[in-house]
DNA sequence: CGCCAGTTTGATATAGGTCAAGTGACGTGG
DNA sequence: CCACGTCACTTGACCTATATCAAACTGGCG
């Protein structure tokens, strides 16, 4: 599995068309440095470039313990930190809600290597862009959808960012997150999003076997008012695609 | 009014004490194009690195017409939007609230000025960052704050940005926002801000007279909770400062 | 076996939404 | 200069989505 994870983690990046297979295959000689990350336990990769290969990680506030907001939810193949693009000591912290891999490769290394490739860095760029967006949408979830539908586009997004990675078939894909931990990213109490989940399954929209979802992605989608296109690298040559 | 436009919408960029006084000196020589846009008309910078130099702006979706969110105010000084940083286009559009001025500078301009100045770009970078943050920020707050602590973490923040540039003085400065427009960006009603601002004078924290606020800043903060690490670019060798 | 973390259920409380009507300021056209 | 329309703000009455509290249930694990 371990020899797997360069071209896994990188499929996140190429899915994006912006890289030629030369550029892949650049990455994939960096010296990339393995790190494991117990369950529960934060961590900050600073300003080395950092890609989580395995497991489930959130970006939340730094400060004292107790129940903080989460940000965002970091999967396999997503940029852990932008430290290294923008310099600057995020305000956020990873924690690692499963046991995680993740591979890190040094902001030395990673310059150099941009400055033969820039696509690279174009990859890497518009990443950044995504997950800005993804944190804007969050924003119109909490702030316009109900329970319902914002418990919907949650799994929604979840599907569409882990089929990208493969993770993901026919709507299916496992998730580790209690429900305690949903209700924290998206706002909403334990109690109320075991309900919504609930009510999620009766509809026949959702179906659970332990971490193991299912998702009708028509009703689901329909339920959530699912736009992905927040979630893809549009740029003017090479318009958002609608596919999806 | 307009040759203060250079010095003044650099103060941004220069109070994260990144810049020398040189660099300054180069970005106000860039080639600027000014550029007007009415109340409530949107524009797009595109690549173009776009500084808004008086008025008020929000980010918002792009979706169709009607209440759309709004994930971010846009004062002057800062940088309208990070697509030329990205090159991804954006799903978030930007309109001004009242006539607003901006500058803008071509893609091709800053990338040369930035070579010479590595400085200048990671002072641009680091705004991206800090705007992220606040987006982050956004997020806890409609989350997990009442209405009355939003609201007046919303004016602290926005005190506290203005301030920076020189628009604030003693916890007072002029809004030209709506109640209704302050509820779309926070997730409340035009009714509940109301009765919220209504709560937060009879307190006294806040006074108005028109456009004008004047904030008692201990009392609003010690409701809101405010902290404004989130605002300012920490760097490792430049620890955040918790003056403010 | 018993504990613990997670989930489920029920009962109750409340923050904030919605609707509707009224006020006040300001601008425009007659 | 006044009448009118518009837009923002205000107020009151009512409603509901979601939080909170408390307790029971479940399943895995030491």
């Amino acid at each position: 599995m371990d020899e797997d994870f360069g071209p896994l983690i990188f499929r996140r990046l190429w899915c994006g068309r912006k890289l030629k297979p030369e550029d892949v295959e650049a990455l994939s000689h960096l010296h990339w440095v393995p790190q494991s990350i117990a369950a529960k336990s934060t961590f900050n990769p600073g300003t080395n470039l950092c890609i989580l290969a395995s497991g489930l990680a959130v970006r939340q506030r730094a400060e004292g313990p107790g129940v903080r907001q989460m940000t965002a939810v970091v999967l396999p193949g997503d940029t852990c930190s932008y430290e290294f693009v923008t310099g600057s000591a995020p305000t956020t912290v990873l924690r690692a809600l499963t046991d995680c891999k993740a591979m890190q490769a040094s902001l030395e290394d990673v310059v150099s290597l941009v400055e033969q490739r820039p696509a690279i860095l174009q990859a890497l760029l518009s990443h950044l862009a995504v997950d800005h967006a993804v944190t804007e949408e969050l924003v119109t979830s909490i702030s316009t959808r109900s329970a319902l539908e914002r418990t919907a586009h949650f799994l929604c997004e979840l599907e569409f960012r882990l089929r990208r990675m493969g993770l993901a078939n026919n709507g299916q894909f496992s998730l580790s997150m209690t429900q305690a931990e949903i209700g924290v990213y998206l706002g909403l109490s334990a109690v109320h999003v075991n309900r919504t989940l609930q009510e999620l399954r009766k509809r026949g929209a959702l179906s659970t076997r332990g971490n193991r979802l299912t998702l009708d992605l028509e009703q689901m989608r329909s339920i959530a008012g699912f736009v992905p296109d927040y979630l893809t690298e549009a740029t003017a040559d090479a318009p958002r695609r609608f596919d999806a």
